[in-house]
DNA sequence: TTGAAAGCGCTAACAA
DNA sequence: TTGTTAGCGCTTTCAA
């Protein structure tokens, strides 16, 4: 940076002030050019360490996702980066794998990078993590999943028209005997589906006895494997499920071969989030098709907003609001009439 | 850090000594563990921006892929993470969608960030930009794909080995009119594959007129698909396809629905990869297994190894060493004996 | 084994 | 509009 006032000659301040695109007004016009051109001769690359010393930021928002290997989250983290590049910032992708422990660790890692903000894909209903960063006063923002103690902006799905969707869907087909295999009830996307899954079948007249929730441990196949048995041993005339999203889908998918059932013969099946490759599973899944990449991309949007806030007038009252992304249901081959009755 | 020397009763110089683990060894014990206790009791996390200005290191480390939604490459991420975490660096990936301006503007901004040193999964055979990059000396290993020239350590899977499996399968099988659908001939994982597939069909005494290669544009479905309608228009006899990768196969698989050919009693297919989800394709993809983990692992292993050795003796000579972890093949049913002759 | 002091490269308050 | 100056929080050389 020395060089580049030497080569421009100016003082080092000076060609601070002119390669830096707010400040970039304060100077002459034509010393402005004269320093670019100079920085540009040189290669000048400017010492983000430096400069974050001394502004006391980072440019760096730190991102907690469970598992990246979760085909839910690399559209999120994308959405994220786009949005953040386009800023000026960074993403620091953390997987935390549900372990709370491990969450704490990276939150704290991420911490100590001196990360500007977080956005948070791992939010649980009871959050003591969350709880104290909302103390700490860090700006954070919430996306897909939210916790009870609504105290961070939150992007997401809106999963109770999802759901709605999917089982008006399977009215429409002429179904009467819909259950739901919820996701883990410890996260507000399971409560929320589950809450709509219930709500749909009372206005349509259905009793809870005709429309069974079981829950799935975890949002993975396995779980939704096992919740499927569990839940067709007690409840055998069911003929649709609504699954709380894909991988539970694909899970009672599992379960339904292994008990010689026929998808969409004999059960139909609709899962959610329409995540990568669902349309090439056996059979292709009717899903409710949540804007993942857009979910990202706007959680990106509202903490650059926080952060550009927090910059210019210190610390605003956080604003808890939600911003609900719409959703559509895709019809695929998962979903037909239900068998004829006796059948 | 001031306050934690002031409550351990000790100057900050002894502090930093005490708590960075390399020179720790340089202070008294006790003094040593007073400045942890008040270290620990203050809470006091380093600020890693002043460290980085200091050091001139950011234990931080530019991760280039073609792109995270790509379900192969997050496994890859989670294998770099993994190691580079336990080595106190931080991963900070960046996608480049296989656009070459658009990887120079991540790898410039990368720079600017102060990392330490790249893991790239985006080299081509003829690669500018990793070519200057050597120049410049940055430290940098290769996963997966590798350049012609070959100037950095890279670690992969062993493309030929696992591409002879394939052939030697289907050869057993009993097929004799094997076709080689190679990726793009711009990267080295689509030459050597291509390569080895050439080799294990001639050593079997095919000719090369029974084992056709027809290229696919990019490692994608679509291309993969257009590719295959490309293949079996020109030779309609064949029984048996080999794929550059998963994706090229299934789209494959879509060519082969659309031409009213079942898959695999018309004819077998296998991939490469063996990615999430190809267990769930119609039918379950046979491919070869690749340890994706395994590979960013061990790429990061060795980055960290050249960062060590960088930091001790300054800019030793790099060594391009060459890591090929074993694939196996994974047999599933999308292949079998091929159809009885004049079928 | 510890303390003193300098300085990494940048930005921002203040002065001119 | 530009220059001067101080200092962000840490590490490291040198001296004690």
């Amino acid at each position: 940076m020395s060089d580049v006032a030497a080569l421009a000659g100016v003082h080092k301040a000076t060609a601070s002030r002119a390669l830096n695109p707010s400040t970039s007004g304060l100077v002459n016009t034509a010393t402005a050019r004269r320093v670019k051109m100079a920085a540009e001769q040189l290669g000048f690359t400017p010492n983000s360490a430096a400069r974050s010393l001394r502004t006391n930021r980072s440019f760096t928002v730190g991102v907690l996702l469970p598992d990246l290997t979760n085909p839910l989250f690399p559209p999120v983290a994308r959405g994220i980066e786009e949005v953040l590049n386009a800023g000026g910032y960074t993403a620091l992708l953390a997987n935390t794998d549900n372990d709370e422990a491990k969450e704490r660790t990276q939150f704290n890692a991420l911490l100590g990078r001196q990360v500007d903000g977080f956005i948070v894909a791992t939010a649980q209903r009871e959050h003591p993590l969350l709880d104290e960063a909302y103390e700490s006063g860090v700006p954070i923002v919430l996306v897909n999943r939210c916790t009870d103690r609504r105290l961070f902006p939150w992007v997401s799905g809106d999963d109770a028209t999802g759901m709605t969707l999917a089982v008006e869907h399977l009215l429409g087909l002429g179904h009467r005997a819909i259950a739901h295999l919820a996701g883990p009830q410890t996260m507000s996307t399971g409560v929320t589906r589950a809450r709509a899954f219930r709500h749909a079948v009372e206005t349509a007249g259905i009793g809870p006895q005709s429309a069974p929730v079981a829950v799935s441990r975890a949002y993975t196949t396995q779980a939704g494997e096992y919740a499927t048995h569990e839940l067709l041993e007690r409840h055998p005339d069911t003929t649709a499920i609504c699954a709380g999203n894909d991988l539970i889908a694909l899970g009672a998918l599992h379960a339904l071969k292994a008990r010689g059932l026929r998808c969409p013969q004999d059960l139909s099946l609709v899962g959610f989030n329409d995540m990568q490759f669902a349309d090439e599973f056996q059979p292709p899944l009717t899903t409710v098709h949540v804007p993942h990449f857009g979910l990202g991309a706007e959680a990106a949007r509202l903490l650059l907003e926080r952060l550009d806030r927090y910059e210019e007038k210190g610390h605003p009252a956080p604003m808890a609001k939600t911003v609900l992304l719409p959703v559509r249901l895709v019809v695929r081959a998962s979903t037909a009439a239900p068998p004829p009755r006796g059948a």
